[in-house]
RNA sequence: GCCGCCUUAGCUCAGUCGGCAGAGCGAUUCACUCGUAAUGAAUAGGUCGUGGGUUCGAUUCCCACAGGCGGCCCCA
């Protein structure tokens, strides 16, 4: 979705070869990059036998701007080897729009780099070397690369196992070992080699002026932590300048949508330092925005036949010691406050003290609530929903914006459920899933299938139940008619899971809500209900959560609207501007009458000229402006201007009113 | 947690090759009363993130810590 459509490009057809021939001899069209033959992607220059059918690879298409990117890094690995010859390579492939390559060197990169960098890359890409393969046996590689350790490891690893990580592949995931030579064209001489398994672009020239170097970062080889780290480079490759433009424009939009400026600039929340990272305050106006998310929520939920609940923000340990979260998770929990620990003088414990922990997660409580008494078949499903304060001590690094937090309040559900009634029950709260998050504005959905690593030891239950509750969710899945993606090994150790991927107005997907199932807590818990006949039966749990945590969908949210949210939802809804003073008690009539219709609105009497109030408040982005001047009043009229700058004269009032007030009553996404 | 970069007024950012700092926006006050994105003027506002060190002198140089940003790892 972000690489833009081929459409510009002539039609590039499949062709059988009548000879034994090249590429460069089957496509002329400067577009095609490399083959495709059986499946696999070839060089141009990969010879192929009489009665070979071969498909094009044109540079705009998904794998060609593969190849671009993956080329584009290597003519970056070999400016950095130039310019220090002492960087050892990493691995460099593509990613999603762009390319990176880590590299080991003494002293980090700094994007004062970024020049020289480009530069050097320039003059290899104008000079339009020639990428050549060859393919070398073992021996010959550790040779060749006696100089470049991590090279070697990946030689190492070849043959153990051809399932490394994506990037690794990109170096050795072929069926044989190959080194590409970067060959002058003119004076055949060879100015640089990496082991790679391809394709690659004909040559270098076909970078052309559409990559740019964006940033440098550190990361561990072979994404392990236990290992050195390695300077990463990354960069992005477009097959023309405008297409690189028009990328650049994208992280702009975004950056403006980023809702850490928006916060600030709206007057929504703050991360004071004083109260520690990763810990939010929300301002009166995002305060607005969280309660209406939160009461909206709470009707549909009880419309639903949900129950609310609530539980405490700490709890002694023995809880998490009952649910296994302190034996799986206590490095992402805060650590425990020891209380009523008494000592003697000599410092000796007269009396054991108890550990107190901040809760990560609300199911324990909820499993407290249904074992508070006999639960009977005739109560479930029984539907458990809380607004819970979790706490979870995030690595300080990867804490961002309210969508990583310390502290978080999740929209939390958990379903008991007899196993016969599973099915309608996971059917059910998929769609109220979606239709929730369709009224909060998003719809554009594909859903994933998260399931067990048949390699992992660590599950619970037996296989026969997760297959079961995997076919289960499948088939409800595939019901709702939304794409499924599965993500095989995805699954937490105690159930498969439902997640629901939602893309926003730029296109970005957002993991949002999750379905899980859990065959542990109930055990763990020893829950159990009287079913029909007279036996204690254990219930299944499916663990809900919708927005996932408030805070991070109020960031989706902002960054989806980027600020500009519909006007149910938006802090301020109406702000009255009198052409001049005179008119503002003609407009306070008006806007009198929506307050007392629950809407939030003020007249601006402010001392700034009408232009400036209009600027003002457009920037803060209030859906609508209502103004009112000597023609208005004689009319009993109001005027709207919009936030798209468009506007709407001599509205009569009432009708100026039922516009605004029936906007807000449906959760329009119009003004 | 790891690597790199950053931290100057409420916000966005200049600046000082070591001699106690400046703009725009915002705020306040005054004048202006105006028909769809910035009226004008004046005023206030900063122990230059915190703590140490070097120095006659540190916002500037060094160290530590905190916070932020970009990645990596992680994300029940």
């Amino acid at each position: 979705m972000s690489d833009a459509p081929a459409s510009a490009l002539p039609a590039v057809e499949p062709v059988v070869a009548t000879e034994e021939t090249d590429g460069f001899g089957l496509f002329r069209d400067r577009s095609v990059v490399a083959m495709r033959v059986d499946g696999e992607l070839l060089d141009l220059a990969r010879r192929v036998p009489a009665g070979t059918r071969v498909e094009p690879v044109t540079i705009s298409s998904p794998d060609g701007l593969n190849i671009l990117r993956h080329s584009a890094a290597h003519v970056l690995a070999q400016s950095v080897q130039q310019i220090n010859p002492d960087a050892r390579l990493g691995i460099g492939p593509p990613v999603t729009d762009g390319f990176y390559y880590d590299f080991d060197v003494p002293t980090a990169f700094s994007s004062d780099d970024f020049s020289a960098l480009t530069k050097a890359m320039e003059r290899i890409i104008r000079a339009g070397q020639r990428f050549v393969r060859r393919v070398v046996t073992e021996d010959e590689a550790r040779i060749e690369l006696a100089d470049e350790p991590y090279k070697l490891e990946l030689i190492g690893l070849k043959g153990a196992a051809d399932e490394g990580s994506d990037g690794e592949s990109v170096e050795v995931g072929g069926a044989e070992l190959t080194i590409y030579d970067n060959v002058d064209p003119k004076t055949g001489e060879v100015h640089w080699k990496d082991l790679c398994r391809g394709p690659h672009l004909p040559n270098t020239r076909m970078i052309g002026n559409g990559f740019a170097l964006m940033r440098v970062a550190a990361a561990y080889w072979r994404g392990s932590e236990k290992n050195p780290q390695l300077q990463r480079i990354y960069g992005t490759a477009w097959p023309t300048k405008d297409e690189l433009r028009a990328y650049q424009n994208r992280l702009e939009e975004a950056q403006k949508r980023d809702h850490r400026r928006l916060g600030t600039e709206l007057d929504l929340f703050s991360f004071p330092d004083e109260i520690g990272s990763g810990l939010a305050v929300f301002h009166p106006k995002g305060g607005i925005v969280r309660q209406v998310m939160e009461d909206y929520s709470r009707k549909r939920h009880t419309e639903s036949g949900y129950e609310f609940v609530y539980s405490p923000h700490i709890t002694k340990s023995n809880l998490f010691m009952t649910s296994g979260h302190l034996q799986w998770y206590a490095d992402g929990m805060f650590p425990p406050m020891h209380l009523d620990e008494e000592r003697d003088e000599t410092g000796h414990v007269t009396r054991q003290g108890q550990d107190y922990y901040l809760k990560p997660m609300n199911c324990p409580f909820h499993n407290l609530i249904f074992r508070s008494r006999g639960r009977s078949y005739r109560e479930l499903p029984l539907r458990m929903f809380e607004f819970g304060s979790v706490y979870r001590y995030e690595k300080s690094g990867s804490l961002q914006g309210l969508t990583r937090v310390r502290g978080m309040t999740q929209d939390d559900a958990h379903i008991y459920t007899t196993p016969e009634l599973v099915k309608s029950e996971l059917t059910g709260t998929l769609n109220f899933v979606l239709g929730l998050l369709r009224d909060y504005g998003l719809d554009d959905f594909y859903l994933e299938l998260s399931t067990r690593d048949p390699e992992s030891e660590k599950f619970v239950g037996s296989p026969e139940l997760w297959e079961t509750a995997t076919q289960t969710l499948q088939e409800v899945a595939e019901e709702s008619g939304l794409e499924l993606v599965p993500d095989p090994g995805g699954a937490a150790f105690y159930g498969p899971k439902i997640s629901v991927q939602a893309r926003d107005a730029i296109g970005r997907t957002w993991q949002m809500s999750t379905i899980q199932l859990d065959f542990n807590l109930p055990e763990r818990f020893d829950l159990t209900y009287t079913a029909t006949d007279g036996t204690k039966q254990r219930p299944i749990m499916i663990h809900r959560a919708l927005f996932g945590s408030i805070e991070r969908f109020f960031a989706i949210l902002v960054e989806h609207y980027a600020g500009a949210f519909p006007v149910w939802l938006a802090p301020e809804q109406v702000v009255g501007i009198p052409v001049a003073g005179q008119y503002a008690d003609y407009l306070e009539e008006i806007i009198g009458r929506l307050k007392a219709a629950g809407v939030r609105a003020h007249v601006d009497h402010s001392d700034d000229r009408m232009q400036k109030k209009i600027r003002t408040h457009t920037t803060q982005k209030v859906p609508y402006l209502l103004i009112a001047g000597e023609d208005d009043r004689a009319n009993g009229a109001v005027s709207f201007r919009f936030r798209d700058g468009t506007q709407l004269n001599g509205v009569p009032i009432d009708e100026a009113i039922a516009r605004i007030t029936g906007a807000i009553a449906s959760r329009s996404q119009e003004l």
